[in-house]
Order: structure tokens, then sequence, then C-alpha cells
DNA sequence: CTCTTAGTTGCGAAACTTCGAAACTATCGG
DNA sequence: CCGATAGTTTCGAAGTTTCGCAACTAAGAG
């Protein structure tokens, strides 16, 4: 038990998953099913993207288990196969926002020099 | 206000941040800053990877504003630069633990047909 | 069976990521 | 200045991702 490796390919399944959520559409269409279902149609509609594209993101996702889609007629219906992950979308997005605004507070100060090593003064 | 190209940008830079989680060093570079700082050569020893690699990962991080960096003598320390990355990466592992116990389950049973359009009986 | 709507899949070029090897920089002790 | 230690950067080959295009399947209507 607590293999060594056993360690190493969950953070390698983890990996997977950011993967998936590494692409703009992909985090739109996961925004886009927070509130529920939708057909593909409704996300090209949505997004402002050929059929195609949508549906190629969208197997993607299905492929990772991210989604699910169910057959009614001739419609997909889609929705997150887990609700945490839209939760984890957005308290990351909120880390990208506190980012962005301290960062346009960073340009209007002197103090600027993101990506550079600090040294202590010491 | 609110621009629809605005949020276009938000979702791409959402993206960028998570490709950064999109690999299994970086994720655990994360989870080893998670308590407190580390230098360069502590996370070599604690992931088992060469210098040059875990030093790549951490800069690729320090660009991105994920991890701040200090230098002291030597040695250069790193920690992250908002803990709520951490919580956000932990929930995305918690969501892919559920998952694999999920999957696990269905290997067991008869109902297996995962990244598979469902068809409603209707 | 045919047509239409709705969605999926395969292909391939361009762009991007990964990681080893080697060269480089920074700091300190003597 | 020299050598040692700690870390960074550059290069390049191998692999992966993205997205348009075109061909395909699935279901219902007539």
């Amino acid at each position: 038990m607590n293999d060594p490796d056993l360690e190493q390919r969950i953070f390698e399944a983890q990996a997977e998953v950011c993967k998936t959520f590494s692409n703009p559409w992909r985090l739109r269409i996961v925004e886009a099913l927070g509130s529920g279902q939708a057909t593909v149609s409704e996300l090209v509609e949505a997004l402002g993207v050929r059929t195609a594209l949508v549906s190629q993101h969208l197997g993607i996702m299905r492929d990772k288990g991210i989604v699910d889609a169910r057959r009614d007629g001739t419609r997909v219906y889609y929705r997150l196969a887990d609700p945490r992950v839209l939760a984890a979308c957005r308290l990351m997005r909120e880390v990208l926002l506190t980012r962005m605004e301290r960062d346009g507070a960073m340009s209007r100060s002197s103090t600027q020099n993101r990506g550079r090593i600090e040294v202590s003064t010491r």
C-alpha cells in the first residue's frame, strides 16, 4: 500500500485532467454546462465556433470522463459528469483574476519584476 | 464594460494557467510547495528528477506567476504565489480519485460504456 | 428510399511541449 | 582570482495538440 509509483501515476492522471482544461473552448464548454445540460448546437451557438470543432472538444472531454452524453433523437445532450469540476475551474479563474488585478496595479507602480528572481537583501 | 472579447481573453488566460498544471512534475512541485517554501535542491531530492529539469519547470511557473522565487546566497527559495492554487489542484485531484473509484467499480459491473454516447430509451 | 438536420470522425499541416545534454551565471570561501 | 556549489539557460529531436476540411453516421420526416 502507498506505492511510490501509485503517487506518480495519480499526478500523471491529474496532469491529463488539467490538459483537458488547457483550451479556452473546453473551458467555455465547462462553464456553459455549469447550469444544466446543452446540445451540441446550443454550444455551437453560445461559443460561435464550427460544429465539428465543438464536437471534437466534447469528444475529448467524453473520453476523459469530464462530460456525459445522451442522445435523444437527432440531438445529443451533454452535461458535466461531476459538478465539482466547475468549482475547481472557477476557483482557478478567481486566482487568475486576482493576479490580473495585482499585475494591473503593478504596472502603475515602480516595483515591477515579475518572472525575475528576487534577491534577499541581508 | 463586459466586452465579448474580454471574456474570451480571460478563458485564454485560464487555459494558460491550466497548461501549467498539465505536467506531473509541476503538479508535484505545487504539492511540495504546499507546506511553505523549498529550494531547488530540496525539490530535486523530493521528486528524484535532474536539477535542470526542476529548474525549467520552476521557470515556467515563475513566468506564469504561479510561484515566487527568492535568492539567498547560492540557494533559491520558491513558494506558491497564491495558496488557492493548491486548493484548486487538490479539488481537481479529489474529482479524479472519485472517478477512479467509480471506474474501478464499473469494471466489476456489467454496464460499461465510458466514452460512448448513451441513447435515451423512449 | 431519399432528404434533411444533427453530430461525429479521420486526415494532415502548423504550432507547441517535453526533456536530455551541454554550456552558462551567481555566490561564497579561501 | 580560483574552485566549488547551486541553479539557469539554450538547443534540438521526438512527441503531442490544435483546427480546418471533407467524409461519414444517426435519426426522423415525407
